[in-house]
DNA sequence: ATCAATATTTAGGTATACCATAAGATCGTA
DNA sequence: TACGATCTTATGGTATACCTAAATATTGAT
């Protein structure tokens, strides 16, 4: 109250800075798999193609590289990270502690607003996946578990899972398209959105252990293809 | 074998980039509690008083904002990050898990080196806590902690919770200290260290917990008193 | 004396210029 | 032909210059 009363007369005014828009860009660049595992990033190309200064793209390699989006090697220059299985499995089993976590103190405070974003959320999800439009998956999975997370009021659980998984975006990408092994995606999504609803932490914990436990699966037997 | 065989004889030749010198420094400042949190940093003092230029400030400061050390208001410039008790208790949250697991990973693999590797650290620990050398508590928790996720082979988990632990490095500098309320600092790691050295997971686990619940206790008291 | 309008300063955002180094190409000699 | 030395170029590291916006001080008028 004690702040500017018309936040909304505002101009438009771009609050965004041009930087985080090319930090954004790369990100999705990288997470999208447009940049591939191993490649150079070199300065002045990604200058011209992206229309701006050096400063620019290099505090944006600096913010990409805290997040381990982009390794630097000494003297050779930025690189888009890899991922081998061990790295992927260790991202794996904390995303499951930390979900798993999230999920069972979500089901303790869940109250009809929550339930009815997480079942939104969830309709989402169920649309995108019978669309086949993957990117529309990957977004509706991204917000349901938001939903949970901010819900159980885990923030900080939940920037890192999202940093997280940035490094693993495209085995994710992959598992949530070909997650029909076992269970398909949306059902393993509709079992830990029943069991918040229930009210039950403990069987959301185990909903959420047993999704990431078949994506770890599949996400392995991925990656061994791959190489 | 394939590299230059002869490393020790390499010109000095500072492989550190000037940028990275300036990160370190800058972090270490940040978490000894030299720049309290919500000082302003502005660019050119800072280029001033460490002797470089814009650039190479920029992107550190670019990085110890993804490390969530330093939080940029629009149209403001880069702040201190501050931490209230909601953050901090979260941190702890999240740390509980992780180290956790870790030990409790570290007890089922552990052999008669990483035994060694362990008792020597806190050995370490225990000399620090008796010449009340705070800053060598702090280094030698972190490193009693170190073996423990790199015996377990938890290397992005480690890398996780050193993050986190920088944006609590205040906190976790007065509750080393005073860490004497139920239990003594040390007393704790002894029982986490004989857990390991038994090879009993669950034990580990739990000494880590009630470590932890300690250490954040201490934190919620000091932090409270502080505001 | 107070309020408002303008000038000044400060700081961040962006672009560019310069330098050093390492890898690759070219040319000369054995 | 093959090896090596030198030159070129590409690239990253560093410094600086310029612009814009916001905050603050200053001055003039009521």
């Amino acid at each position: 109250m004690d702040q500017t009363p018309d936040d909304d007369l505002r101009i438009a005014h771009s609050p965004t800075t041009l930087r985080e828009l090319v930090t954004e860009k790369m990100r999705q660049a990288i997470i999208s798999g447009r940049f591939n595992g191993g490649d150079r990033l070199i300065e002045r190309t990604l200058c011209d193609q992206l229309g701006v200064s050096r400063s620019v793209v290099r505090e944006a390699i600096r913010y990409l590289e805290a997040e381990g989006l982009v390794e630097s090697v000494s003297r050779a220059g930025p690189v888009v990270a890899t991922l081998d299985w061990n790295g992927a499995r260790q991202i794996y089993d904390i995303r499951r502690l930390l979900e798993a976590e999230a999920a069972a103190a979500c089901a303790r405070v869940a109250d009809a607003s929550i339930k009815a974003q997480l079942r939104q959320a969830l309709g989402e999800l169920d649309k995108a996946f019978h669309q086949e439009a993957s990117l529309h998956l990957y977004a509706a999975t991204t917000d349901f578990y938001r939903v949970i997370f901010t819900a159980a009021g885990h923030l900080i659980a939940w920037e890192v899972v999202s940093r997280l998984n940035g490094r693993i975006s495209r085995l994710r990408a992959l598992t949530l398209s070909s997650s029909n092994r076992r269970i398909s995606g949306p059902a393993h999504m509709a079992r830990i959105c029943q069991a918040i609803c229930d009210n039950d932490p403990e069987a959301a914990a185990q909903a959420v252990r047993s999704h990431l436990g078949d994506a770890a699966e599949i996400a392995q037997t991925l990656l061994k293809d791959a190489r």
